[in-house]
DNA sequence: TATGAATTGTTATACTATAACCTTGATAGA
DNA sequence: TCTATCAAGGTTATAGTATAACAATTCATA
């Protein structure tokens, strides 16, 4: 399966399934995906970027979701612990997860042109990262794996 | 090489060997380690941990090298972009580099309960990061690895 | 319906970072 | 020597990110 999805696709199918796939998980580990926590979901999944928490934060007061920064950063934290969106902390912003369900390490690509996040699969850099840490005894919790540069898109003729 | 370093070590010749390294490096690239610039890198190796830009700040003001934000804000662009230390994305803070003079892509792990930060080599990681990325195309131009989690120390005992 | 737990509303504030403008001091060419 | 230039530092103000604390409400269920 291929996740280094800067290719076009169907991004209406996208954004239903994982809706969809956010309200299975949800059902199944007894979260609640109230109104604002869904619509937050959904203002990460409309766009492949990361998104800040002001943002986000705008188009809730926008649309009378709530007004205040704990409104959004209750949801993203949310989202973030029930495995529905990461922090990218290169950015300090949130981006929609792309492979709910399966229990990854994600790795991101970031572009600095278009600024689309890209989830890459990691399992080939999990293992490595893995390694030597593990040999000097450090017992890993969570990794941050971010590149930043430009996607194929944004190389023609771009800020380069 | 081993870079793992959670083992106790000489820290008098750690901190005087970085200096030097560093000093010879800016000489070498005409880059001026300027005395407010020399004291945050001697901040930041004093221990091996990451500091806050506040916290530099806070130690720079008690010593009247300077009182507002911008003077370590500046002081630590300096010596991240003369590659002297890093920016630790995942606490907003910084840390001395490890490597001086290696042309390298950082790799840290991160211990929860003590906030040491270790410098790993990532030659390995980075040829694995690297593939994935480059059959999509994407051009890397930074990379952002930080794991978190135990360090051998912490984990007798420690808050896990 | 009473109860407790989770969620949301709201105020206030803490922490992180940079824009903008001015002064100083070193350097180099006239 | 004079002075143009530029990098570095001083200072004020403000922007951007995040959370503590407490009140009000909603919800599931005993």
């Amino acid at each position: 399966m291929s996740t280094l999805g800067f290719e076009t696709h169907d991004h209406g199918a996208c954004v239903e399934d994982a809706l969809a796939a956010a309200e299975a998980r949800c059902a199944a580990s007894d979260l609640r995906l109230t109104p604002i926590r869904r619509r937050v979901l959904e203002l990460l999944l409309a766009e492949h970027r990361a998104m800040g928490a002001y943002d986000i934060l705008g188009h809730l007061s926008a649309e009378g979701l709530g007004a205040q920064p704990p409104v959004a950063y209750r949801a993203l934290d949310f989202l973030v612990k029930a495995g529905l969106a990461h922090r990218i902390e290169a950015l300090n912003a949130y981006t929609a997860c792309s492979h709910v369900g399966a229990d990854h390490t994600p790795a991101f690509l970031i572009c600095r042109s278009c600024q689309s996040v890209t989830e890459s699969d990691t399992t080939l850099t999990q293992g490595r990262l893995g390694n030597a840490p593990r040999a000097a005894g450090f017992q890993i919790e969570r990794t941050v794996i971010e590149a930043q540069g430009l996607c194929p898109a944004c190389q023609d003729g771009a800020t380069a």
